[in-house]
DNA sequence: AAGTGGTCTAGACCACTTA
DNA sequence: AAGTGGTCTAGACCACTTG
């Protein structure tokens, strides 16, 4: 029994799903508050199951509420980091021996976890801007809070970083940009590209992202004074943990 | 009747989806291509209506593909525009009564409509940034080719532009920032803020937008030598449709 | 006219969380 | 033990697109 179905309004799910934003919206529910369930409703509206399923479905996958198995449905939490793309990799930085994540967290902790360090052959994209077939990659994940935010996977050229500390998981003080500099290669300028998509789901299961939240995917290619390319990283981020702030003159 | 409902298997609509996400990645179903419709998923697999549309609606809302009502559901197409952030606020830009837009679509033909500008209060944000309780605003919309892919408001602090311009529909050669100029208010510095989110239903519609697209917020202020905020400008972009650029030095 | 996706009902069983 | 969300079936009517 469909309400009045010749009328031009939206479907009833959307409906209840509009009626709920605006609550999250307007702060009537707050972070971490509960949303009504499934149950209340089909009672409230007198709807079928998956009316109320379809309805909360549409929240979930604007990121604004996440469901919680045998509890509820519950309006989501947000506490972004700001990255700072300019000034966190002035030379200052990892000059001194500073870990450039440093900057970011302002105290937080953070932590590093499946490092993994092997040769391989060059995927063609990062090939032709690396000008070489095979590379050294390094994949890593940070955690912030106890959170997974940001997957990251750096290459390089193997004929260059071959024997330094680069192929070791422990690179020493200053990190791999400092070991650059060891071998004449210092960066002098960086180019980062910026898109964000909708997970895949080994991206989902890595950073353990909730439906409804997008990727930041940010690909850094670092350049020596002479203008050759030694460095491209690719970040994955988890879009509802990340500002990214960048500071440039006219 | 479930398959085996001990198993520690995914879900059948989860291995559905999984089938054909790995159909498109692979190249096997390419931009444009039909899948395989509700119907067939029921043949082939001996499931439910509902269960069909659940598999389709997984890589729907991860944006691989997109929903034609009456026709079926076809592999989505991309063609990203290559924002240059740095680059492309140079001054000699709009120095030379250029618009800055001219530096994105390298001769893709641009529109904008629904421009619109008023004075009003500021949001709290707003004029806390820019030292000012009213604001003359701004709002507009772009496309290319034919398709809507940013959503733009500009704030400037209403003592400072009234009677300018910039508050007229046309702002005359070099825009905003040249009649910022023109005051002794010329922008030297600049900002950017970069997030990505699931869009509202307001964005939904104004971008057009298919499920499985979030949106990317870009929030630029613009100061001048002195460190006068001068511009807050909040752009809503299509993340389908953008790669931003970032150029800097260490 | 036939096929497609969009919405909805009325059930069912399960795994998980909370009390 | 009760309540919650997760998955699934088997129907139905609708609006829309295509041949």
């Amino acid at each position: 029994m469909s309400e009045s179905p010749v009328s031009n309004e939206p479907p009833i799910y959307r409906r209840i799903a509009d009626g709920l934003r605006a609550a999250i919206l307007s702060g009537e529910l707050r972070d971490g508050d509960r949303l009504p369930g499934e149950n209340a409703l089909m009672a409230e509206y007198g709807i079928a199951r998956a009316t109320a399923r379809q309805a909360l479905s549409v929240l979930i996958n604007e990121g604004l509420a996440v469901p919680k198995r045998g509890s509820g449905v519950y309006v989501r939490r947000f506490k972004p980091i700001r990255r700072h793309g300019s000034r966190r990799l002035a030379r200052d930085q990892w000059g001194r021996g500073q870990a450039i994540w440093d900057s970011d967290t302002r105290g937080r902790p953070y932590t590093v976890d499946g490092l993994r360090v092997a040769r391989e052959p060059a995927p063609d994209d990062v090939a032709a801007i690396l000008a070489a077939s095979e590379i050294w990659v390094r994949r890593r994940r940070y955690s912030v809070d106890e959170r997974p935010v940001q997957l990251a996977t750096s290459y390089f050229p193997a004929d260059l970083v071959e024997g330094t500390p680069i192929t070791l998981p422990d690179t020493g003080p200053g990190g791999v940009y400092a070991r650059l500099g060891d071998l004449g290669q210092a960066p002098a300028h960086f180019t980062e590209e910026v898109q964000a998509r909708m997970p895949q789901p080994e991206e989902v299961t890595a950073l353990e992202l909730p439906a409804g939240t997008p990727v930041v995917v940010v690909r850094r290619t670092a350049y020596t004074a002479g203008g050759t390319a030694v460095e491209v990283n690719i970040m994955t981020l988890d879009a509802a943990s990340y500002v990214l702030q960048y500071d440039f003159d006219a």
